[in-house]
RNA sequence: GGGCGAUUAGCUCAGCGGGAGAGCGCUCCCCUCACACGGGAGAGGUCGCUGGUUCAAUCCCAGCAUCGCCCACCA
């Protein structure tokens, strides 16, 4: 074995192997256990958040499969509609082409490359992060089962009357050409304008001033509202005015939407164009004048001056020839939320178009109901109120995209503008009951992404098939996802689970945080500050690392300055660092409810982790392999034994707990903490004397062989579901010392507590061995006295139960302290001028003689005396009041009284020891 | 305008009613026969602020401050 440990040597063969042996794939027997892997987007590669939330899945894969269950993973992408689309168009359009220019089946065809490429490279990516996903059940939503699962949901919705087709305000993109849903809208607080317009009365006595945000949209106006309690403007209700520039007359009419308290208390009424608008236009019956094309320019219900003008072009001259027409009253600075398309960044529209929408409110019901009773369980619990938040004010779901990606929906027109919803053409024609004859053109739209995503649960196990995969692993276990999504996905999930399975799609959801940068700021490309999981895996040199960041960006302006960042940031580039480092630290930063921020030198520490049980393990095998490792011989178990196994039941136990409520922060805490502070710190240097002791016996050796090598494949295990690849190799290196048959550990059992016994008597033996150790250090240590150098060590006022204790270990603390001779002083005699450490009441004497400095030794006493001192101050402090005594439990007052008499007893040693000292100065 | 979360050692984070912990960084000493991606010894914190509850508060409650996120139609 390498002294280093080298993960590029050992982990894509262990994967390779893996799969190989089919160790991936539901064993068939056991409790089911079923995760869906939320399916990427094929826009491209994987980032640092989907490899935190993959380990994070794995680890829970790798667990449940070690624990007998019936384990799924189900993997698969997500043809991600509009964000794949514009990939692809942006690649076109760098070759100075549009995709009109290669029409729509060429296009697609296009896109399924591109998809076929980001495909892989996410399926690698996954491989490298060690995921053990069921590849033979990889699934692709736009796959034709898949598909078909969602045509079948859609025309059982339509025809249930929850999915319909309306012509309704809607958010618009005009970059992109197509509707939204509420839910990709995103709205910053951006400064704007507000304009101050005067409306005259159609009768000429006097005006109205509205205010908008938005002139161009006058040109729509079809009304000015006022409150109708507003008494300056109850008279001017049911009059008309004169609208400038457009020349219509329109209505004044009275509405409680007005705040009255706003401006002028008059509202400007563009019910085409402003979603409240909309509202108060269908409460009056008011005309809805559409002024914009999809681009967002001016149509022709528009005087002929602005027709075919720029909405922003527009915007100037409606405010240019008001203010010439003197209506412009006054201008004032506006902070306002603009709406944005989540995708393109374009500012929306509200704009009137036919569209498909689903009925959410009656599918979101019983999705409520399914947390409310507990049949969902969010953890942490806390995200449960976002999701009744929205749930319980939400609003019907466009699910059409004017994009060519995606899943077309199965929607016919005939000529005569008859709509008829099919499986397919045929079924559509037999459902309505049309001939042949009738020619049908198909609906050139197609379905929000998350429309399919939303039947992921099920549409991947066969539905609506009634499948063996279906009854077995529907509903799923958990499902581990960011905050993000909760609205777009989660949500949805349940919703459709319900509808169309008749139970939730998973029993718990798994809310983790998401991974920020070292700024703590989200990983963005157009920050420039995405780093791909493998570059910290395999390492990547600065150039190619600046490469990365810079290319195919949206906006290539910021280039410079990415490239600068990034080499202020990584000036040597990134170093490799392996993946169960990176899996370590993702898991040892997922604490529930808190986003990540990755710093890489904590991933370098859990690297240095790697090296550590590495090398443990070399040791062991060193010293276990080709020995006598206790097959059928006789066992004489040191204390070391016994406790490094009551340690280890310890730490499963709390690394199981920990497990159970997703805390696998905890976990990796707990298994580092044993693995580096208790195994290689304190075990194998025991073992040590023991093993290479002449003095020790066949079967005391026999003993220490055998726990080496039992202790270590079971850490092996313990490990396994974080740190996959270093556990493999390093178990099928040690298995066999320890007599455990098996070509994986991927399928061995789990640990479980009762595996090892809990010793307390060996825990307590073992606490004063390490104080009794720890006390030779600190002398050593503060006093600058060589490490190598031997000590002669006194023990004073030792018990009877310090004796034994001290006789049973003579040799380890001999060993481990460097320590040449250990002399129990007799009662009474006199003690040479020491060093002191107190070990209870027994005090641990380090002669001087001549290597310790008298003055160093007062200082170091005087500070331990101090500390005590203000600890005893504070106890007696406690139990001086007597609410404290009469009011704190028994077991409390008493552990107060009991500390306090061992710290005046530690004090009244040290004082007795610093006057010594001082005598000698 | 509502809602949620955060505020603990220089940095990244655990802990959460009975004398504050880890990793990294820092200081000092060591290339001791598994490991210098190492070993040993240290320094470093009135646990954001102000009140309240309690015998006891970093931990519970209220308010405030700062930061961050989500939702929301004030033109």
């Amino acid at each position: 074995m390498q002294k280093t440990y080298s993960p590029e040597d050992i982990e894509v063969r262990i994967y390779a192997e893996w799969e190989r042996l089919g160790c991936f794939e539901p064993s068939g027997t056991g409790a089911p256990f079923c995760i869906m892997l939320p399916p990427p987007n094929v826009t491209g590669t994987l980032h640092m958040g989907h490899a935190f939330q993959d380990t994070i899945m794995d680890a829970l894969t790798r667990l449940h499969r070690m624990r007998g269950d019936n384990t799924l993973w189900q993997p698969g992408t997500d043809h991600a509609g509009i964000a794949t689309q514009m990939v692809v168009e942006r690649q076109l359009n760098a070759e100075g082409l549009h995709r009109r220019d290669l029409g729509r089946e060429a296009f697609v065809d296009r896109i399924w490359q591109w998809k076929k490429s980001s495909g892989d490279t996410i399926e690698r990516q996954l491989k490298r992060l060690g995921a053990s996903v069921d590849w033979s059940r990889h699934k692709f939503t736009m796959d034709p089962e898949l598909s078909r699962a969602v045509t079948h949901a859609f025309v059982q919705l339509h025809e249930e009357g929850l999915i319909y087709r309306g012509k309704r305000l809607v958010n618009w993109d005009p970059v992109l050409h197509t509707a939204l849903s509420d839910l990709e809208v995103v709205g910053e607080e951006e400064s704007g304008k507000l304009w101050h317009f005067s409306y005259p009365l159609a009768d000429g006595d006097g005006a109205l001033v509205v205010a908008t945000t938005r002139p161009e949209t006058m040109l729509g106006d079809t009304a000015v509202a006022v409150h109708p309690d507003d008494p300056r403007y109850a008279s001017l209700v049911g009059r008309e005015i004169l609208l400038p520039i457009a020349g219509r007359r329109i209505p004044v009419i009275a509405d409680d939407y007005v705040d009255p308290e706003f401006g002028s208390g008059c509202v400007k009424i563009t019910p085409a164009h402003d979603f409240n608008d909309y509202e108060i236009g269908r409460r009056h019956g008011l005309e809805m004048i559409n002024v914009l094309d999809d681009d967002a320019s001016l149509n022709e219900s528009v005087p002929a001056a602005y027709r075919g003008l720029d909405r922003f072009a527009a915007r100037e001259r409606v405010v240019a020839e008001m203010d010439a027409l003197g209506l412009l009253e006054r201008v004032e600075d506006h902070r306002m939320v603009v709406p944005r398309g989540d995708r393109s960044g374009a500012v929306l529209e509200p704009y009137l178009t036919d569209q498909w929408y689903v009925k959410a409110a009656t599918l979101a019901a019983p999705a409520i109901s399914a947390v409310e009773d507990g049949r969902v369980r969010f953890v942490p619990e806390n995200w449960s109120k976002t999701y009744f938040e929205w749930l319980n004010n939400i609003q019907d779901w466009c699910i059409s995209r004017q994009l060519w990606w995606g899943h077309r929906i199965p929607a016919w027109y005939d000529p005569d503008g008859g709509v008829h919803v099919g499986a397919d053409e045929a079924d559509a024609r037999r459902r309505s009951g049309l001939s042949a004859d009738v020619a049908l053109v198909q609906d050139e739209d197609v379905l929000d992404t998350w429309f399919s995503s939303a039947l992921w649960p099920f549409s991947t196990l066969g539905w609506p098939e009634d499948t063996p995969a279906l009854k077995t692993w529907y509903p799923g276990t958990v499902l581990v996802t960011g905050f993000d999504i909760i609205f777009f996905w989660v949500a949805r999930m349940i919703m459709m689970g319900i509808k169309f399975m008749g139970d939730v799609p998973f029993r718990e959801v798994y809310i983790h945080g998401l991974v920020r940068d070292a700024e703590g700021q989200k990983m963005s490309k157009s920050k420039g500050s995405v780093l791909d999981p493998l570059d910290i895996i395999d390492g990547v040199d600065l150039d190619t690392l600046v490469e990365k960041r810079t290319t195919g960006m949206m906006q290539p302006q910021l280039r410079a300055r990415i490239a600068e960042a990034t080499r202020k940031e990584f000036p040597q580039g990134i170093s490799a660092h392996g993946t169960d480092a990176l899996r370590f630290t993702f898991a040892s930063l997922a604490t529930t409810g808190r986003d990540v921020r990755l710093d890489l030198s904590r991933v370098e520490g859990y690297r240095n982790f790697c090296n550590k049980l590495w090398n443990a393990s070399r040791f062991v095998l060193m010293n276990t392999e080709g020995e006598d490792c206790g097959a059928g011989g006789e066992l004489e178990p040191g204390l070391a034994d016994r406790w490094i196994r009551s340690r280890l039941a310890e730490t499963v136990r709390v690394s199981l707990e920990a497990f159970e409520a997703y805390r696998l922060d905890l976990a990796a805490q707990a298994i580092y903490e044993f693995t580096w502070h208790e195994f290689c710190d304190w075990y194998l240097e025991l073992v040590k004397p023991a093993i290479n002791s002449e003095d020790a016996t066949a079967a005391q050796k026999r003993a220490a062989r055998r726990t080496l090598v039992e202790v270590l494949e079971a850490l092996l295990r313990l490990l396994h579901p974080i740190m996959p690849f270093i556990t493999e190799a390093l178990w099928r290196r040690v298995a066999p010392v320890a007599g455990v048959g098996g070509e994986t550990v991927m399928l061995q059992p789990y640990p479980a507590p009762d595996d090892y016994p809990r010793d307390e008597a060996a825990e307590a033996e073992m606490a004063w061995v390490q104080a009794f150790i720890l006390g030779v250090r600190q002398v050593r240590g503060e006093m600058n006295i060589a490490p190598g150098r031997p000590l002669e060590v006194l023990l004073q006022d030792a018990s009877e139960q310090d004796l034994g204790w001290l006789r049973a270990n003579e040799p380890l603390l001999m060993k481990l302290g460097r320590i040449a001779a250990i002399e129990p002083l007799a009662a009474g005699a006199a003690a040479p001028p020491s060093a002191t450490v107190l070990l209870g009441n027994t005090k641990l004497l380090v002669p001087m003689a001549g290597l310790i400095d008298a003055a160093a030794e007062i200082a170091r006493l005087e500070k331990q005396r101090d500390k005590l001192r203000s600890d005893l101050a504070k106890s007696r402090a406690k139990l001086d009041k007597p609410s404290f005594v009469e009011n704190a439990p028994a077991a409390v007052v008493d552990k107060e009284r009991r500390r306090a008499e061992e710290v005046a007893a530690s004090i009244e040693k040290l004082e007795q020891q610093l006057e010594r000292v001082h005598a000698l100065a």
